[in-house]
DNA sequence: ACGATACATGCAGAAACAGGCAAGAACAGG
DNA sequence: CCTGTTCTTGCCTGTTTCTGCATGTATCGT
């Protein structure tokens, strides 16, 4: 068995039952209590569960299936999403592209903050849908099915009609020369057209983006507020990034 | 063995276990647990696998929980989906609905059915996003989150875009005098707006739907097509039916 | 207040890991 | 056909991480 998996297994426990208790577990999974113990200490520091004497429970009964799903997400996007999500204003509308890290900052939206989001990515709604407050707004359009993604005239058309206060892009490729790519060019002119309809744009980047091209340029940096990533600041690249002028919100 | 044969078989391996243990790999196809580790490495890399001590675990829960929704369908809408996906032709285009038996349906579709799925349901159109031949069009607008459907006036005015040759609704009541209702004033109106874009309409309707009705009716008998259920034909509702002229096919 | 249970901490053995190295295979070019 | 290069693969080494046990402390129920 494995170590993550023994931690979905108790965050799995905690969302279905309620609770967990250390030496049941143990048992169960035929491994010593310490182990238990540490994983609920590990999960509480990361503020999964909580805990108490005897083992642990859910931080709250409505995000305990929530934080189950964060968990498989690879830490360096979990990071970069909650800096992101951390961006989102009570009340404020946000465009949310496509893409697995824009998928953590859905997860990300704390249950409590009362936003519009509006997305091109049938995933995005989807994963949206069990949260509490969000209203959703879905741009439709012909689906691009290797990224998921509406694209394509009706998709961009279907993009006029909104506005929001912060964009928040994925890409695939982050250089200081090229710009922001990404692999398709419909894609591209989808990012495009939803970096334009908001006042602010943010580009979501886990470190092994950066330095990368791809082949289509999605924007020039003069046309993005700032980079969300995992890198370390002093990076090379992160930092011909800063020489440059754009902003850099590390997770660090 | 191939290095790509075995990039394939670990991948294989995550989408149907939901996990990787590098030991044990390295023992079944008698190489070294080096190479398997490199091989997650590189996996992980491209974002294909989440590298955990001990082997991997796939990037998204939701392949691995895929194989076990499928099965959550009941037997009954599974057998409306099958009738329902039957009707759908090589190089058609399906308007298809919202809603749990809609969804069925989506999976029932052959892998080598080509046709065009028009959607306003983001569930529906993630679902079909490993179809490897199905063209998805997205109808977007405001998400209606407990139906999980796109509806409103931005939905129905995308909806005015499209034509198809099918249409398959979802209703929550089927009743002889009362027509098919739900309990939604806007979906309804969806609905309609849908039906009224098909050349044909067919209603999916598990046999507890029928006979009952909702609040707003959604069309009268005369503008549908048929009706699927997997309800008796001799049933009394259905015989009733059937008396006003209504197709019935059924699972039987 | 007491025993019992749960806990945190430190430790040591075991397992997994990353990086370097070398042998061999596949390959390209002459 | 030969030669030099590149790539793959397994092995080795030092390092990191995990896990169970032992110890002493804190907390609980009676």
């Amino acid at each position: 068995m494995l170590a993550a998996e023994r931690r979905d297994h108790l965050l799995g426990l905690l969302a279905r039952e309620g609770k967990v208790v250390a030496k049941d577990v143990a048992a169960e999974l035929g491994i010593s209590e310490d182990s238990v113990r540490r994983d609920l200490r590990d999960l509480a520091a990361e503020g999964l569960c909580q805990r108490v004497y005897g083992g642990a429970l859910p931080v709250s009964p409505a995000v305990a299936d929530y934080a189950a799903r964060q968990s498989v997400a690879p830490t360096g996007k979990r990071k970069v999403a909650a800096v992101a999500a951390g961006l989102v204003r009570h009340g404020g509308a946000l465009i949310l592209d496509g893409g697995t890290t824009a998928l953590a900052v859905a997860h990300a939206l704390p249950q409590d903050l009362a936003c519009t989001v509006i997305t091109h990515s049938p995933t995005i709604a989807a994963a949206l849908l069990d949260h509490p407050t969000a209203e959703i707004f879905l741009l439709g359009g012909r689906i691009f099915k290797h990224s998921a993604v509406a694209c394509g005239a009706a998709a961009v058309e279907a993009a006029q009609n909104v506005s929001a206060d912060l964009c928040l892009l994925g890409v695939t490729g982050v250089h200081p020369e090229a710009g922001l790519t990404t692999g398709d060019a419909e894609e591209a002119a989808m990012k495009r057209a939803l970096a334009a309809r908001a006042a602010d744009t943010y580009v979501l980047a886990s470190s092994e983006k950066i330095g990368t091209a791809s082949r289509f340029r999605v924007l020039p940096w003069e046309e993005v507020s700032g980079l969300i990533t995992d890198a370390d600041r002093h990076d090379a690249v992160v930092e011909q990034l800063t020489a440059r002028g754009v902003e850099i919100l590390t997770t660090g």
